[in-house]
RNA sequence: GAUUCUGUAGCUCAGCUGGUAGAGCAGUACACUUUUAAUGUACGGGUCCUGGGUUCGAAUCCCAGCGGGAUCACCA
């Protein structure tokens, strides 16, 4: 069966290669004045209509069928054994050395980068060298997508290379890569890159360039993706169930912070994108499931920096008769499982540090850590003597806080930083935390925590409020804060109430921020670098040329 | 939002006290049948982010704007 027609220049006898009818050329495209064309692009152009004259369509439809991966040759062959013999790959065109009559080429496929040896009499057995000379030689480009079929062997210097017996065009390239090559020095033997794709503007803009060019960006999101599967196949494991909640919601709750605003036009009314999913999950659990957990883009209308994006991704887990003591068990068996199946291990590099997740990890409360790192004890002081300890502590305050929040910024200033080693922090003051359970045994604090790793939360839980009386005057002392100016303060939301009112069981909640937890386990220093798009400005681009209004009439 | 650095060829970067731009890689052409940052020779390639200003003359100095990075503030 011939399923791979088109091609002029390749050999009849292959199932792929096969040889059928040629296209018509189509007309020779003109240069669209769309916009400037810088030299190398026209040029890749005028190739597309060198390569139709010559009966090559560089953009065909039929399937390629590959039945090897370069990374498993590179990793596999052994030329003892005579193994991959018929091998058929496909990828980009990386580099090419052409030494007269025959070239070296590097292949880069999804799995990793194989060297091409390609012979001009192999490729070309006939009297017509075109394919050589013309198409491999001048009418491909690096960044080309081709497929090749061929054997596998070792050059004299030793490195695997496929034989190439036939190739084909597959996808034409016009616009050219960047050029990142990279080579062992001889003195020390060191891995040396040279003209490394690396303006982070251009990286983050064109995330696909970033992701052919640069390797290690792919092992980041192929990693950020493990991290999550890893979490599911947990969370599965334990019995609980994904579920999806709104992200259009009529109220936004479950977090302090400041939302999107959209417009439903239908229902015409305004509509929040969520920023949080703690009321929806809640609800689910009044509604009788035992455990739930959602991934969810969250959408946060805040300041931007290395630790945030205005949409984030968190994962949030609801759990029914557990407490908080008991989630903390569960975060550190989770994260270290999620630990040992990106890296292997429990010891995870992050910058200068090695953090080791490995169970149990340190547990203080906030009153400890703070008599830990400053040699105050904050837990029997009043506001005024809060205060003045903050002073001490070179602490800048304002006139407005009130205990809990000069309680935060002693702990945010001389803590969290120091904490890197994944720790937990417990008892938070209450009103901080108006959806947290007030504490079994200690008055003013709930039972929450949270998980500070590499100075940074990576976590947040509680002991979730289900007393239905208490969480409405917890919403209603939000309502007053909101009254006051606090633009983060929580809006009072009746039908979460009623649902409490039916009754909630004790239940243990918790949210994990994937994009912090993920720049921790892939050792990256911006939440971009853990966003294949993150937020940015639009681009200035060319404008394209106007188009004619379309006719309504 | 504040401070600061930054924007030059497809990529990485030079470009001094102002005189209309250079290098390496990539590209084009030729040579070369096991190379590997292949090599050799030759040749092309630029809206110096944008707009003003100063000047005989601006990539360069000044002002404004746009984009980006870093740090800080708010937040996860």
């Amino acid at each position: 069966m011939c399923f791979y027609g088109g091609r002029g220049l390749t050999l009849p006898e292959s199932d792929y290669f096969c040889s059928l009818t040629f296209p018509a050329p189509r007309p020779l495209s003109k240069p669209i004045p769309m916009h400037h064309l810088s030299e190398q692009e026209q040029i890749r152009r005028n190739k597309l209509d060198e390569l139709r004259s010559l009966g090559i369509d560089p953009y065909p439809s039929e399937l390629f069928d590959v039945n090897f991966y370069a990374q498993e040759i590179q990793d596999n062959y052994h030329p003892e054994l005579n193994n991959f013999q018929e091998v058929t790959l496909a990828g980009r065109l990386m580099s090419v050395r052409v030494m007269g009559k025959a070239s070296f080429a590097e292949l880069m496929d999804s799995s990793g980068r194989i060297q091409l040896y390609v012979n001009r009499d192999e490729i070309c057995p006939g009297e017509d060298k075109t394919l050589y000379n013309a198409v491999f030689k001048k009418l491909l480009d690096l960044g080309d997508f081709i497929g090749v079929k061929g054997y596998v062997f070792k050059t004299q210097v030793g490195e695997t290379s496929v034989h190439v017996k036939e190739l084909v065009l597959l996808s034409k390239s016009l616009h050219p890569l960047p050029v990142v090559r990279e080579a062992v020095d001889e003195a020390t033997g060191e891995k040396k890159t040279y003209d490394a794709f690396t303006d982070p503007e251009a990286r983050y803009r064109q995330r696909y360039v970033d992701l052919v060019v640069n390797p290690q960006v792919r092992d980041t999101f192929v990693k950020r993706t493990q991290l999550v599967q890893a979490m599911r196949n947990y969370l599965n494991d334990k019995g609980y169930l994904e579920v999806e909640t709104p992200i259009l919601q009529p109220l936004y709750g479950g977090a302090a912070a400041r939302p999107f605003k959209t417009f439903h036009n239908t229902l015409d009314m305004t509509l929040y994108l969520r920023i949080a999913n703690e009321l929806y999950l809640k609800r689910l659990i009044v509604g009788g499931f035992d455990g739930v957990y959602e991934f969810s883009k969250d959408f946060r209308n805040e300041g931007m920096s290395r630790f945030h994006n205005p949409e984030f991704t968190q994962m949030e887990l609801y759990v029914a008769y557990k407490d908080y003591y008991w989630m903390m068990d569960l975060v550190e068996e989770m994260v270290e499982r999620v630990a040992m199946a990106l890296h292997g291990k429990t010891e995870v590099q992050v910058g200068q540090n090695v953090i080791n997740f490995q169970r149990p990890w340190k547990r203080f409360t906030m009153a400890e850590s703070i008599q830990h790192f400053t040699g105050v004890d904050i837990s029997e002081l009043d506001e005024e003597g809060l205060r003045a300890a903050a002073k001490q502590l070179h602490v800048p305050l304002d006139p407005s806080m009130g205990k809990a929040k000069i309680i935060d910024e002693i702990f945010g200033e001389h803590v969290e930083p120091k904490l890197i080693q994944p720790t937990f922090i417990t008892d938070y003051p209450v009103e901080m935390s108006p959806l947290a359970k007030k504490h079994r045994s200690k008055p003013g604090l709930v039972e929450r925590f949270e998980a500070i790793c590499n100075g940074k939360e990576i976590c947040n839980a509680f002991s979730e409020l289900n007393d239905p009386i208490d969480q409405r005057q917890r919403f209603e002392d939000q309502l007053e804060l909101g009254k006051r100016g606090d633009t983060e303060a929580m809006v009072l939301d009746e039908d979460f109430l009623r649902a409490l009112e039916y009754g909630m069981p004790p239940t243990a909640g918790l949210g994990i921020g994937i994009d912090r937890l993920s720049m921790i386990m892939t050792n990256s220093n911006s939440i971009q670098d853990v966003l294949f798009f993150p937020q940015m400005k639009p681009e200035k681009l060319e404008k394209a040329p106007a188009k004619p209004e379309a006719d309504n009439s």
